[in-house]
DNA sequence: ATGTCAGGCGCAGCCTGA
């Protein structure tokens, strides 16, 4: 199962680039953010080419910012618009949904912004990560918390520390609402892929940062230990950033192994047990032979 | 060095947000 996260900033703009990657990459589970859309003006711009590649969509916008989707091609059910008991400011925001994809629960998110770190607004993102980690806390064992968390977690998540000293997404105590998120069971995919390499997802439009690579890793694919354990690749697709009229965040795409309990396809047989060999009355010791045919493996 | 985008309003160019 591939899954992947998305800041496309303005769903409406990114068109003309979503379609194609959803083509080239074809992921299973797509998390959108920024989608700056009402749920019915989504569904007029993409419904039918979304339909067309087999996605449904789990929706949650509104008309002028935010606005988050999660897009599904192994099953999109118990959709829940928003996080339980999250701050609005003062209203409710468009910055969560949650589903049910392929056995997993698809959390895609998009964290308030901070603005100023002592400002309202800033107080809104911490009590609003609060929020999701006591959500993620009651939530089942297989969770995935994909998004936008507008949070560097390190100093290495950015070019240049230096360059954002006092400003918000490198401030302490966002680190640390952050860092009590992950307390919840939750692991970086993309660090724990790559702990020693240089990794962002999003560079501001202005001057060249892009082509510069002064950026910084701000959104994140955050998975519960079961389906961590199946992360089998984890990156950035760095490609979607470039070219004409990119968002200024890139993808991040991460693919996961069937589930052992084969949610998604064929139960393999573990390594550990060797398929009984043809003529032989071998049995693993917590099956019964039956009784009627004779000896199992004999016809 | 405040450099680029996007939405809204409303039809030019300013305001807000990131």
């Amino acid at each position: 199962m591939r899954v992947a996260t998305w800041n496309v900033n303005s769903i409406r703009q990114r068109v003309p680039r979503l379609l194609p990657w959803l083509d080239e990459r074809r992921p299973d589970v797509v998390c959108l953010q920024e989608t700056k859309l009402a749920d019915d003006a989504l569904t007029a711009v993409l419904g039918g080419e979304l339909a067309a590649r087999g996605y449904e969509a789990a929706l949650n916008g509104e008309p002028r910012w935010n606005g988050v989707a999660i897009l599904s091609r192994v099953g999109l059910a118990d959709v829940v618009k928003g996080v339980p008991g999250a701050p609005g400011f003062p209203h409710e925001e468009a910055r969560a949904v949650s589903a049910t994809c392929g056995g997993v629960r698809v959390h895609s998110v998009y964290v308030p912004n901070g603005r100023t770190p002592g400002s309202p607004h800033y107080r809104y993102k911490l009590d609003w990560l609060a929020a999701l980690r006591e959500q993620v806390e009651q939530g089942p064992a297989d969770v995935l918390v994909c998004g936008d968390v507008n949070i560097a977690p390190a100093d290495a998540d950015v070019f240049d520390p230096d360059a954002y000293a006092g400003q918000t997404h490198v401030t302490e105590p966002e680190r640390a609402a952050l860092t009590r998120l992950l307390s919840a069971g939750l692991h970086d995919v993309v660090r724990e892929r790559w702990p020693d390499s240089r990794v962002f997802t999003y560079w501001d439009y202005r001057a060249g940062m892009f082509h510069k690579d002064l950026g910084m890793r701000i959104d994140l694919v955050l998975a519960t230990a079961p389906v961590a354990a199946r992360v089998r690749a984890a990156w950035v697709d760095r490609h979607a950033r470039k070219g004409t009229g990119p968002s200024d965040h890139a993808p991040v795409i991460a693919d996961l192994d069937t589930a052992p309990d084969g949610d998604l396809g064929p139960v393999v047989p573990p390594p550990s047990a060797p398929a009984p060999k043809r003529g032989t009355t071998t049995l693993p010791q917590s099956v019964s032979a039956p009784r009627s045919d004779g000896p199992a493996g004999r016809r």
